[in-house]
DNA sequence: TACCTGTGCTAAATCGATTTTTCAAATTAG
DNA sequence: CTAATTTGAAAAATCGATTTAGCACAGGTA
């Protein structure tokens, strides 16, 4: 009833349990056991469904083979996307994931971080917020493995995997002036993230590069720590006092769904009186009629990506690494809203 | 630059590894530790950092401290709410959570737990799926702490949790009956769930309570495993056969997103031409002019009164459970399409 | 014959905690 | 004043694996 144990195997095989250790993690060779008895060892374990006891293992080789996965929303559709493939990559290669959210809480994020310390993961994959850097840096200093996503620090020199957000918002720019639209409002958040001032870049150079004239009040930077009343009045105000506008291009799906709720109180149509742009896709946005046009992140690919840019650095035997810094293409998804 | 471990502790205090784990532990009345050496183990713990080895307590006490949720997918809103809610409370009693979903695949369902088990989690939390229900069985057998949610099967002698899908139904109804209407179409999947069973007898009594006919040709029945498009195709041809519907009842909310996008395609108005009623709340229905009325979920109250469940039987103190089943009230949310 | 070498496996140390056992010194009892 | 008990803490066993060191035996060598 109990659990089986090495020793018990070892027992069954009529072996000592070092011996059945070496088999069953593929030393046999190399300890000269043979064959005849590597197999019958083999067998009992097979039969006994034998299963090594994590704990021990991890006590004795030190490596807890979990990783972390710290996001900013464990309820956000860009967590829910990412822990899928994650999971999936991090089980192919032995390892368990742990999640946690910091829900957009500086504090908590550094809190989380040291709990995982604390639980021992190997390995780190951080969509970094405002306010874990020390905490990261520290991480870093350690040698503990760590990649980013979703966007990184200039300053803390650990590998980091992301949408290339210049590039993406210029798609769907380009789009917007294909269509012969150049009033072209952006919206953003307030926070100095590397992602939204990319993106920021993407939008003024696209505009330049047609020689559309870069309007500063066209530019709305909504505070990110708001009620979302007041966001959603801010946001109609500028949409009101700009009537002129042909298009509107949301930095984030957060903010493109604040919009989208002003924008049905406002009674305009999509795309006839206002076309809608959204950075990074969202449920919401494929449903709600007229369907919203984004740029959709390659979450998938992130997600590979920081998987093996982990596994690389987890496996000691690598020298340091050579890329640091991976951007990978956004995809514009047309749909009725541009 | 290592980790200290209580042998070093022990060294810094001069005193044996045993007497600061008996400190450490509260131990220390009980083992007749002076109070004075307390107060200094105590004290170079605390200065020193000190964290105990997670494996090596686990290994020891044969705990993990950690529980394993399963649900069908971890995308979902369900879950997302209810991961949140479980791994708050879940720290607060010093456990960790680890997460799997089973992608709506019976196999992997068995795979997973089978999995958990490896990890040597303390107890689980499961949204059963039909096909997990041997799985389970196997678990309740070896006496480890299950806790079902939201659905459960009859026969399997464990606690579980959920809405009281029935009288959360009836309110629905309730509402669009006093409103006048009578055609009301049913929507639901035709797996054999307790939750299905439940919210169907909760619109056929509802209609009998008020003496409206229950009609079978109102009742859509849409396969589970099927392609999107056939599934909209389906319920196109439902609208469109019965024409003189008033209102409609989706029975999860993934049905009710198919229903909008096919509510959408016919150009219905809602609610004039069709007031619309959905179990369990989703993002979208917020946010999908001009609101979609639901039954919400307590998904927090769920997921404490699990929470507390499987505390109640990890802690060994207790005796058998007295009650098995808890049902939670829905809420009922009016929006704008009923 | 004595000495080395290679083979094939076992014994024992180890990881870092908890828990049981043991034990010297102090106290009490008879 | 010796024996029994209590006190306070150290020593050792244990959890279940991995890994290093070691041992017995066979065959080859000088």
């Amino acid at each position: 009833m109990k659990r089986l144990t090495l020793k018990d195997v070892a027992k069954l095989a009529g072996v000592a349990p070092s011996t059945v250790s070496f088999v069953l993690n593929g030393k046999g060779k190399q300890m000269r056991i043979r064959d005849e008895v590597a197999a019958r060892i083999m067998q009992v374990a097979e039969k006994s469904g034998y299963e090594p006891h994590r704990m021990a293992v991890n006590l004795r080789t030190g490596q807890s083979k979990t990783l972390g996965l710290i996001v900013e929303s464990i309820s956000g559709s860009f967590f829910a996307s990412l822990a899928k493939t994650i999971e999936t990559e991090a089980e192919r290669r032995g390892y368990n994931v742990v999640y946690c959210s910091t829900e957009n809480n500086a504090q908590k994020g550094g809190e989380l971080i040291r709990m995982l310390g604390r639980q021992m993961v190997d390995g780190y994959l951080i969509t970094p917020a405002p306010g874990m850097e020390k905490e990261i840096q520290q991480l870093v200093n350690q040698h503990k493995p760590v990649v980013l996503m979703d966007s990184y620090f200039p300053t803390i020199k650990t590998p980091y995997v992301l949408i290339n957000n210049f590039d993406g918002v210029q798609q769907g720019m380009k789009h917007l002036i294909g269509r012969g639209l150049t009033k072209i409002a952006f919206v953003m958040v307030d926070v100095k993230l590397i992602q939204i001032e990319e993106r920021l870049r993407g939008y003024v150079t696209a505009l330049k590069d047609h020689k559309i004239p870069v309007k500063k009040k066209y530019i709305l930077q909504l505070q990110y720590h708001r009620q979302r009343e007041d966001s959603l009045r801010e946001l109609q105000d500028f949409l009101e006092s700009n009537p002129e506008l042909d298009a509107i291009f949301f930095s984030t799906n957060y903010l493109g769904i604040l919009g989208l709720e002003v924008i049905a109180r406002m009674g305009l149509k999509m795309p006839e009186d206002l076309a809608v742009l959204c950075f990074d896709d969202h449920d919401i946005f494929r449903l709600y009629p007229p369907g919203i046009s984004v740029i959709e992140q390659p979450i998938e690919g992130i997600a590979k990506t920081a998987i093996d840019l982990l596994m690389y650095q987890l496996d000691k035997n690598n020298g340091p690494m050579k890329k640091q810094a991976i951007e990978l293409p956004g995809k514009f998804i047309l749909r009725g809203s541009a």
